[in-house]
DNA sequence: GGCGGGCGTGTGAACGTGCACACATTAGGT
DNA sequence: ACCTAATGTGTGCACGTTCACACGCCCGCC
């Protein structure tokens, strides 16, 4: 004799057959699409409604093999996941191009070793059929683990040892810090220093590269400062440091308009003028661009696309169409205002 | 005679059943606990390893009735979200306490009425064993379908028209806005105005009440200004809107830090001094307070911990425990600088 | 008048897992 | 020597759903 089960337990397909007097094959095919007629239609849409019935979605993805879910990994650690600007813009952007194909977005941070392990448990578990990961490190330990799934992954951004064949978007960070750097100089800049941020992550690494390609020969070493966070306090401290290492300096390039606005208040504290005595450029395109006295020069991140590209990027593997293996890469325009 | 699969299917526990030569249930036994030979637990490891098998946690939740995970709601329209520094902060804290008790954390974001419809589904569908609800509105219409969910739910902040018996955690934001207004008043202030957002959420009202509390009859309603966002620039244009109303004002209480940040732009473009001429205030305490010239004071809006205790309280119901269902508020000390 | 085909419905077999139970083996106590 | 308990292992059923198939019905056509 089966036990008794709470009163409490969620109505299911076999309840709603039940007070329709029809069968739960039918039941499915009204909720599925199919030949019904109208007058089960009518009987299984009441019973429903008596019941209070709603499928069972993880039965469902049993049998049917996918979820029509897709994960948005976020690895970061608390303090960049709150200041970058960035980050909820590339989400917004995905979640409207998977809403649209009607997936639901399933958004996971990671914020701990524990959290690496429970979240590879969680999309190796089959709750989703895609994943996107954003903001990975080089030499994550989730690579490796997520190279091994079963599932099609797309990464924003691609670190230095994200194995061949996994396709990822972003922006030509190389180009973009590149060109900013060289309108720079053509302003009449002779002294130029950056502070860089995150240089762990492909992404600040490649904006060095970019200032340095675009300075040749007369890089300096010393005039890149690097710090930990995209952050307005450290703009303001990797400024000092600047000033200090090379008081005639007359342009920066910050790799984030967050640092940039923490360098003008430096550059205010310690006199110089903004854009006369020192030229100042950031990078995002944020509201912070425009939250500065005078307002920022800048490139201009499309953080909305890139979600966007990613997400249809997994929405076109999963339909099996195959897609450029090599990467995707964004354009970057650059927006000239007051600082430089 | 069964089809043949397509060979790229996921390994199942069957699969390394046969691969080590012994019976599923044992091999169930290992992953769960249970009573089993080293041996055989040797032997099974191996197989794990050799066919490569990650459980389906799917088909586990529908014979265990359990997700281990547990949904985070935001709703939001674009621009909120991404300039709230309150939610990231709430969901880090919901997340650090959910994943120490080994659940899952999922994000869902609704930012569109489709996506309402898909993430109702989605949380009646058996993915989450409970709810944290994030910033929903009077009147928001997930609140009718979430009331009716098998699911513990768990409310951040408490819409007016929150149903009895459910749940929630925020902070006294009548209380403290009628502090920190009366301090205001304390330190000679006699014609304060206000700059209001988000006065279709409770948080946001019930600023307005304690601001209007404080100031008793003293109260002119012409000098509380609303505006659609919690912003910057919308911070500005409060504080020109006030100096137009009463261009002696000498207190300003703004319903956040970037607003109050925003206000001091526009006071200081009009030539008062902050705090010699007008004292501002305003709310948060988040990163925008030190970020500003001079430095706010605000009202410290403890957004971990609300995070923490909503997953707690959530985790209690799952445990069976009896929860206050009249809501918990988080104390909100008043941090005192320089701009007030 | 038989027959093929569209329509509407019911039925059984999966999907991958955990759990209760049955059973087998061994050790230890009387 | 027997009973009991502890330790291992195998088996059947259930979870809630979809899907392929089978069945019956009615229509129109040769």
């Amino acid at each position: 004799m089966p036990l008794s089960r709470p009163p409490s337990r969620r109505a299911t397909i076999h309840d709603v057959a039940a007070a329709a007097g029809i069968s739960r094959g039918t039941v499915s095919r009204v909720l599925n699409g199919g030949y019904v007629s109208p007058q089960a239609r009518a009987a299984i849409a009441a019973a429903i409604a008596q019941v209070g019935y709603a499928p069972n979605t993880a039965a469902r993805n049993l049998v049917t093999q996918r979820s029509q879910a897709v994960g948005f990994v976020v690895l970061e650690p608390h303090t960049l996941f709150l200041e970058d600007p960035n980050i909820g813009a590339i989400m917004l952007g995905a979640n409207a191009t998977l809403s649209d194909a009607d997936y639901q977005m399933v958004n996971l941070v990671v914020d701990s070793e524990r959290d690496t392990q429970r979240v590879s448990r969680y999309l190796s578990g089959g709750f989703v059929d895609g994943v996107i990961i954003v903001s990975a490190r080089t030499h994550d330990p989730i690579i490796r683990v997520l190279a091994q799934l079963a599932v099609p992954t797309t990464y924003v951004g691609h670190p230095r040892d994200l194995p061949a064949g996994i396709p990822f978007v972003g922006i030509d960070n190389t180009g973009s810090a590149k060109l900013i750097t060289q309108r720079l100089m053509a302003t009449g800049r002779r002294r130029i220093g950056m502070i860089a941020a995150a240089v762990d992550r492909d992404s600040g690494a490649d904006r060095v590269i970019g200032f340095r390609q675009a300075l040749g020969s007369r890089f300096a070493p010393e005039l890149v400062v690097e710090v930990p966070l995209y952050d307005y306090s450290w703009g303001v401290k990797g400024m000092r440091t600047l000033l200090d290492r090379e008081p005639n300096i007359d342009g920066v390039f910050a790799g984030s308009d967050a640092l940039a606005a923490g360098a003008l208040e430096a550059l205010r504290d310690a006199g110089r003028q903004v854009p006369a005595d020192v030229g100042v450029v950031g990078f995002d395109d944020s509201s912070w661009a425009l939250r500065t006295q005078p307002h920022l020069s800048t490139v201009r991140q499309p953080a909305t696309e890139v979600g966007a590209c990613a997400a249809d990027l997994v929405l076109r593997r999963l339909r099996g169409d195959d897609v450029d293996r090599n990467g995707v890469l964004l354009p970057t325009p650059i927006v000239w205002r007051e600082s430089a």
